[in-house]
DNA sequence: TCTGGGGTCCTAGGACCC
DNA sequence: TCTGGGGTCCTAGGACCC
């Protein structure tokens, strides 16, 4: 049995934890820069307030229906997941956390254990609501993508009070008939489109499919969703839990950048993120993407990107830096308007077959790194950095509606006052 | 005044080589 | 009359997810 967990519109969620005042209104939150809307709380659904829409363009509406607006809180979106994980964690053999708000559960030792698996889903909700404040969501499953599923019912259909399971066929029909195509895991609007002109209606419709004919219309990958619609695991637990083959950290900067320091050590400190999360999953970076452009949205749109191969690999954050003031040259261009730049490590080795560099003298040197991830951690990012990386905040991201990081800023922790 | 997210994976097509 | 291979690498863009 799988189990998907994952919190209601999280980040609009994670805003209400530290401030009762706005537990009852509708909430929504922006991306970087107040961008777009990216999270949309149960009471702003209900408004109609839509995903992923421009903030400005939807602005007046927002105002009009006294929706409290809050900017992205990375800072305590990320402290809140580390603490729900941690409760999740401890209601199954294996977790796999697949992003910020959402984790994959195994039970292999439980099936003859629990004989009410609603219970146990009320079981993990009541926890971490006790434990964070934070309302989730439980889909049990045979499949990991029929997990995904009963996930959905549990917070979206009528009927379902935060927990759902998919067990028999009965089940599967029920929730699966009452489910689009595009809700299914893994099909998105194109496939959606494309399956629906094909007279498939529903996900009940896809799972009821010939996997054959998905896969020689379509792709494996639609093979494989019917396959696991139908109870059929294709996505083992490795599988689902494979290491990222890329890592990218990029950004659109809070306002536009000419200067050529400054670019440089924004993207600098991205490839320092990157690094960051090679270490974390064990790999090496073999080759870096960087990159830098001016908005899309502007005349002379420009876009340079540069690949630096090192020559041997490796996850040492100095030598990244290093490899940025290489390339950094030949992508900055006076009196562009950059508006976006980035990095990425589009070619990873792991750690364990590492191949040493006959002609390096300095090998890597996984002590300092390790320390260097150690102190960060215990006394919060950025204690230690790279200079190259900056310590100037002219291109920080525009936050105007940013809460207080209640739990990882000394100034910022909550003050109770009898 | 001006505003338009971020991450990962995959594939088609072009360039180049032998 | 018409015909012309196969592999690798790179890039841009598509698709999907949250």
């Amino acid at each position: 049995m799988y189990a998907l967990v994952d919190a209601v519109a999280y980040y609009a969620s994670a805003e209400k934890v530290f401030d009762p005042s706005i537990r009852r209104k509708a909430v929504v939150v922006l991306t970087n820069n107040d961008g777009c809307i990216c999270a949309v709380c149960p009471n702003a659904r209900r408004l109609g307030v839509p995903k992923f829409k421009p903030y400005f363009q939807i602005k007046n509406f927002l105002a009009k229906h006294n929706v409290v607006i809050r900017s992205s809180n990375y800072e305590l979106y990320a402290d809140l997941s580390d603490k729900m994980m941690n409760v999740i964690g401890r209601f199954c053999d294996n977790q796999y956390v697949y992003s910020i708000d959402e984790s994959f559960l195994e039970f292999k030792n439980y099936n003859s254990l629990i004989d009410d698996w609603h219970q146990y889903g009320h079981k993990i909700r009541r926890a971490v609501w006790k434990e964070t404040r934070l309302p989730v969501g439980v889909g049990f499953g045979t499949t990991p993508t029929l997990a995904k599923a009963a996930n959905h019912a549990a917070k979206k259909l009528s009927g379902f009070d935060g927990v759902a399971i998919i067990d028999d066929d009965l089940s599967r029909k029920a929730i699966l008939s009452r489910m689009s195509l595009t809700d299914v895991w893994g099909i998105g609007d194109r496939l959606g489109n494309k399956l629906s002109i094909l007279g498939i209606k529903d996900a009940w419709d896809l799972a009821n499919q010939s996997p054959r004919i998905m896969r020689n219309q379509f792709s494996v990958l639609v093979e494989r969703t019917v396959n696991e619609l139908n109870g059929v695991p294709c996505l083992s637990w490795d599988e689902v839990r494979q290491d990222k083959k890329e890592i990218f950290s990029t950004r659109s900067l809070g306002q536009r950048i000419t200067d050529y320091n400054a670019l440089k050590a924004a993207i600098t400190s991205h490839a320092c993120i990157v690094a960051r999360k090679a270490r974390q999953q064990r790999s090496l970076i073999k080759r870096l993407l960087v990159f830098a452009s001016s908005s899309p949205h502007d005349e002379n749109y420009y876009k340079k990107s540069l690949i630096y191969e090192f020559p041997a690999a490796t996850d040492n954050t100095i030598k990244i830096a290093e490899a940025i003031s290489y390339v950094f040259d030949s992508i900055y261009l006076p009196g562009v308007n950059f508006y976006r730049c980035g990095a990425g490590a589009i070619e990873l080795e792991n750690r364990r077959f590492y191949q040493q560099d006959m002609f390096s003298v300095s090998i890597n040197n996984p002590k300092l790194m390790k320390c260097y991830d150690k102190i960060n951690k215990r006394y919060g990012k950025g204690t230690v950095e790279v200079a190259a990386a900056g310590q100037n905040e002219k291109w920080a991201m525009r936050r105007n509606f940013l809460s207080p990081s209640y739990t990882s800023k000394w100034k910022d922790i909550p003050k109770i006052i009898c």
